[in-house]
DNA sequence: AAATAAAACGATAATGATTATCATTCTCAT
DNA sequence: ATGAGAATGATAATCATTATCGTTTTATTT
């Protein structure tokens, strides 16, 4: 699985450099399964490049933020987690009891930002929503204790 | 208007001392118009007490959580806001172009909920929504510029 | 290919928010 | 009033993130 990010074009047409810690970086990003934040992130970095820095992770996270090639959320008090910028706009569910994140979709959450718009005049240009209970399973563990 | 909440009650009765302390602080963010941040609320603790230490906001607002007397909410990427628990579970607008937090309320919010425990076997606990964009009057105003 | 100026890097210091520590002070049941 | 445990104030420690700075890359121009 190659690099197939537009991220590659869209430094160079801003006229950033295509450098190889930031190609390593979204490739990282891309391939990875589930959320990455910026410690883990880091981590499979210096297994590909012993040398790269910590300042680079976070300042390229922050230029990729900016260029909108990454989609940064606040799953839990503390961590930012990272993924590729995707069209669909899932939100995120995470398990208090496995840590697990799940996605999901639902039309109820563009009524909502459309509702907000209407009734309040609010344009809204990011849409956030955090999600804290009991997945399936540890649901039914706990009832079985 | 006097310490109407029922925080006092509720500390005694979990066997926590209600100290001058907690009290005013539940008191400050009762009586707070909009939404405090752990700063604010130490500026405004310290004009009544003098000595009151900032270990003692953050021990307290930590305690007051737990006991699910305040309701936390982090509304930008860095501050966590604190508002006393109401039964009303409305959300929050921030507006990036002038600071403004609005409040709403929608049906669509608790059915988006209502389906994520349907849909996913998901047990909600804690839901928090983050809308980010611009407010009505800001709007207007980067239409006119 | 060598020279160049701007951009990006690595290492690390600095910052800002939050938590931990500890000696002292309160709280409240006795 | 007294004493044991809880809470406080002051401050050090921690953790994530940002800023600084000297060196190295980058892409362009000779």
């Amino acid at each position: 699985m190659k690099n197939k990010i537009n991220g590659n074009d869209t430094l160079k047409k801003k006229g950033y450099f295509l450098t190889a810690q930031r190609r390593l970086l979204l490739d990282l990003i891309q391939n990875s399964e589930g959320h990455l934040d910026v410690k883990e992130l880091y981590r499979r970095a210096v297994e590909k490049d012993r040398s790269i820095s910590q300042a680079t992770v976070y300042r390229n996270l922050n230029l990729f933020k900016e260029l909108k090639l990454v989609d940064e959320m606040r799953l839990d008090g503390i961590r930012c987690y990272y993924e590729i910028k995707s069209t669909s706009n899932h939100q995120h569910l995470i398990c208090q009891g496995c840590g697990k994140i799940l996605e999901f979709q639902s039309p109820h959450f563009d009524k909502l930002i459309e509702a907000v718009n209407q009734e309040y005049g609010f344009l809204v240009t990011k849409a956030e929503l955090y999600l804290e209970g009991s997945c399936g399973e540890c649901k039914d563990k706990a009832n079985n204790s």
